[in-house]
DNA sequence: GCCGCATGCAATGTATACATTTTGCACCAC
DNA sequence: GTGGTGCAAAATGTATACATTGCATGCGGC
């Protein structure tokens, strides 16, 4: 039995798609069509079906009466997909509060939160982006399992994987370290807390933390438009055209 | 160009995969092999492999590394499903309040209430069930869009498709009329608390009701449980695991 | 001039042949 | 007895030919 989830040229097609769609090639509400999307990647038209019927899947197409179209994805779709995440990541809080985390995964929170503290400490302006960004994920991968609920965590990764929706999309980068390292520390503040909050079984105060800490989120996000300042990772179209 | 998302073939294998499914008779963890589902259906693979990729999509299916199976639901996710729903629903509601609803749609859930109070009308015993069955799928269909919210409206669609999560999937029928009526006379009042709450711009309020009313389903649900009854509706199999 | 039908084109739906790959099972070696 | 390796068969991945369908366009009648 082959592989169903990735094959070679489908794998392909949907690198290849979600790239354009990301980097703005593939504007919203785009129609793609089969015949070009397969000259164009030189393949035949069924591994082209079948990426595009997982990128309806992951959100970034719909489905048309025929065929699929781009989602358009504007400012205020960003913003509310934010807020849904912290929605989600608060319900993932509130119920591994209420209902007992496993103690695997609270260990293994607790020591990411460790290990995000680490990155501070190469001193002020040595600051291993690239890890906190890494860790920063873990430690939300592992929140939304932390409630050992496989509906929510299902939910939760779906929504974490619309790019601008992912913890780490607006996180402060080496750029704007210096001016913006408060975020940064307000944000571990946060997942100390909410980790914390788990852990004391208080599940009310585990969800309003999340939920305010996606509101950082937020704020990081509002920082970029404000500085109109182009972002550099597979976000980039989407801040344009949020611009 | 023909119809891309309902074509003779596809729908139909869509329809009767999906029937098979929730009737229980694929039961969850069965992979679903394209060759015996096409033989089965006297059609080709590719409609099957069409369906399967939607039906993964509505989530009744999930992909492996080869193929499809579907997906098991036990009563932990059944009642998680419920949680989810409320919480999304909770923040539609919220979200409506704090940001101000659309005034047409808010006269519109507006008349869904005063009409689903028509439905008792008839006499103590004489309840309408379809109507109230239907006009309660109506205001939380409308309750989703009430936020404005794209993102929103749409993860609480997906949700709500999954048909134990559905709002009207426990709903106490003709049969318990009598002896659970009260549980209908509850939601609704719920349901004009959760309109007037909007109304009044009421965010938390909102939100905590609107999560009231989903424990209401799960209250339903567990009556369901707690009489081994078997149900009628497309959940039936799903109650059964569940018991 | 407008309405309506027919026709052609374009796009997807469907079927099927073939390629690729995984996986289960058996056999052999250790 | 256990583990690994290889082979075979089954299942999916891929390509492509053909069917179907919806839409646009143009012509003809009214």
């Amino acid at each position: 039995m082959p592989e169903a989830t990735g094959s070679s040229h489908t794998m392909r097609a949907l690198t290849e798609l979600r790239q354009r769609i990301l980097n703005g090639e593939l504007q919203g509400g785009t129609r793609l069509l089969e015949v070009p999307l397969a000259e164009m990647l030189q393949i035949s038209r069924t591994p082209v079906r079948e990426a595009m019927s997982r990128l309806a899947e992951e959100g970034l197409l719909e489905r048309a009466r025929s065929g699929f179209v781009v989602r358009t994805f504007g400012l205020d779709d960003v913003i509310d997909a934010i807020e849904l995440r912290g929605v989600l990541e608060g319900t993932a809080a509130r119920l591994a509060a209420e209902r007992g985390a496993n103690p695997e995964l609270l260990s293994r929170i607790t020591r990411i939160v460790a290990e995000l503290d680490e990155c501070f400490d190469g001193g002020p302006g040595d600051t291993d982006f690239e890890s906190y960004s890494r860790l920063n994920a873990d430690f939300h991968h592992v929140l939304a399992q932390l409630a050992g609920s496989k509906v929510i965590a299902r939910e939760l990764d779906r929504v974490m994987r619309l790019p601008f929706a992912s913890p780490s999309a607006f996180l402060p980068d080496k750029v704007d370290m210096v001016s913006r390292r408060h975020s940064l520390d307000l944000a571990q503040a946060q997942h100390r807390e909410i980790v914390a909050a788990i852990g004391e079984r208080e599940g009310a105060r585990a969800e309003a933390l999340a939920r305010e800490h996606a509101r950082t989120a937020r704020r990081d996000l509002e920082y970029v438009i404000a500085r109109k300042r182009s972002l550099t990772g597979p976000v980039a179209s989407i801040a344009l055209i949020v611009d």
